[in-house]
DNA sequence: TGTACATCAGTGAACGCGCGTTCACTGATGTAC
DNA sequence: TGTACATCAGTGAACGCGCGTTCACTGATGTAC
């Protein structure tokens, strides 16, 4: 049953990309691997033909996560006309949305991760601290690119602007979530004071 | 060996006091009840004369979280000479210091509890959220005493105050935990950051 | 108040189950000649 | 190019282990008289 390299490189890429979905939604603790190559299309003795253990699999999950959710925003940054910020805020808007809150299999793997990532080894966490720092980089470089233009955070130097607007928009995302389901009204409240805040250290 | 009422409910308090750690610590999913009797003192089969499942532990885990950082931070702010707001201004920085990051079973429940509430029963996340409820109360309450005095947030009601407040600091202190073992740099800068943003937002 | 008995918190073995991981086996691919 | 053989991804049973949960048992407490 031996099958083409090119085959086997792309069950091995299906396997990772189930889990850095399934990781998302369901932490890295609730996912088991019989489950995971289930979904991946696999049974599951054949994991260990790929990875060396599940705690290698989670490394190259976290780091396959940020890969596809930086190359996303990038592309929908530079399909905008550059250089007025418009995208910028438009995806920042987006971000602390329903369908973003409800769809965490897709979404950032910044929010999805945060409490996984300290509990887990010190190379998975190193794929988590790798991917906070590009998108620190990217945050960096698309306020830059207006600088002058927006108002009362100014006096904040880049890289802090860049680290208060993560940190701040993962914590109302996963705030959101966490109470989605019993109290729909707070959450959506969470969203939409973290957009009107947007919005007002935007503003001209 | 039946024990006196009083003797039975401190045991089953030793229960839940073990639990609201050790959940915090290292996430609802990576406690088993034999691991967390032993803590508390007790042997594995003990646990279902006090609890009908584990699930119902959690959400009396949660509570008690809740209720103890509750308790603590309005103690702590009493204790204080009123109406100035110095108080409350000195929890927010001890709240993004290295100690509280370090020690996350003693913790804010809000940071701890924030994925494995999405990801719990109902019954479980509405004592999370009721926790939320009472961080915003307080939080308006404290930003109330003090109007007038602060700047450049006024334009916010306090409602909406409390919310970035409470989902801002929580997403800097997650993600200076999520980073701390492998970016110990990178993890005291968000702290370092979230607490300027403090002084920033609270300057005459 | 004193005795007789039901209650029930604690013990520790045991249940079935799913976990991460290992294994012998299969058979088409890729390689050596 | 054609044949012979080593490689290795996939299969599915099996490993030991810890999980949440159940159980029969113990014996001091709390209750009934």
């Amino acid at each position: 049953m031996k099958l083409t390299k090119k085959q086997a490189a792309s069950n091995r890429k299906a396997i990772v990309e189930a889990a850095a979905q399934m990781f998302r939604k369901r932490g890295v603790d609730g996912v088991g691997l019989n489950d995971l190559m289930k979904n991946a299309g696999f049974t599951r003795g054949g994991f260990y033909n790929h990875f060396e253990s599940k705690e290698a699999l989670v490394g190259e999950a976290f780091a396959l996560s940020f890969d596809e959710a930086l190359r996303t925003l990038a592309q929908t940054l530079s399909a905008a006309p550059p250089g007025e910020g418009e995208a910028f805020l438009a995806a920042l808007t987006g971000y602390l949305s329903a369908p973003h809150r409800d769809a965490a299999d897709g979404g950032c793997p910044t929010a999805a991760f945060v409490i996984d990532a300290a509990r887990q080894g010190e190379e998975v966490q190193r794929a988590y601290a790798a991917g906070i720092e590009r998108y620190l980089s990217l945050f960096e470089t698309q306020m830059g690119a207006k600088k002058g233009a927006s108002s009362k955070q100014d006096g904040a130097r880049p890289r802090a602007r860049a680290i208060e607007m993560l940190s701040g928009m993962m914590g109302a995302l996963v705030l959101s979530r966490a109470v989605a389901r019993v109290a729909p009204g707070l959450s959506e409240e969470i969203l939409a004071t973290g957009r009107s805040r947007l919005v007002r250290n935007n503003a001209p």
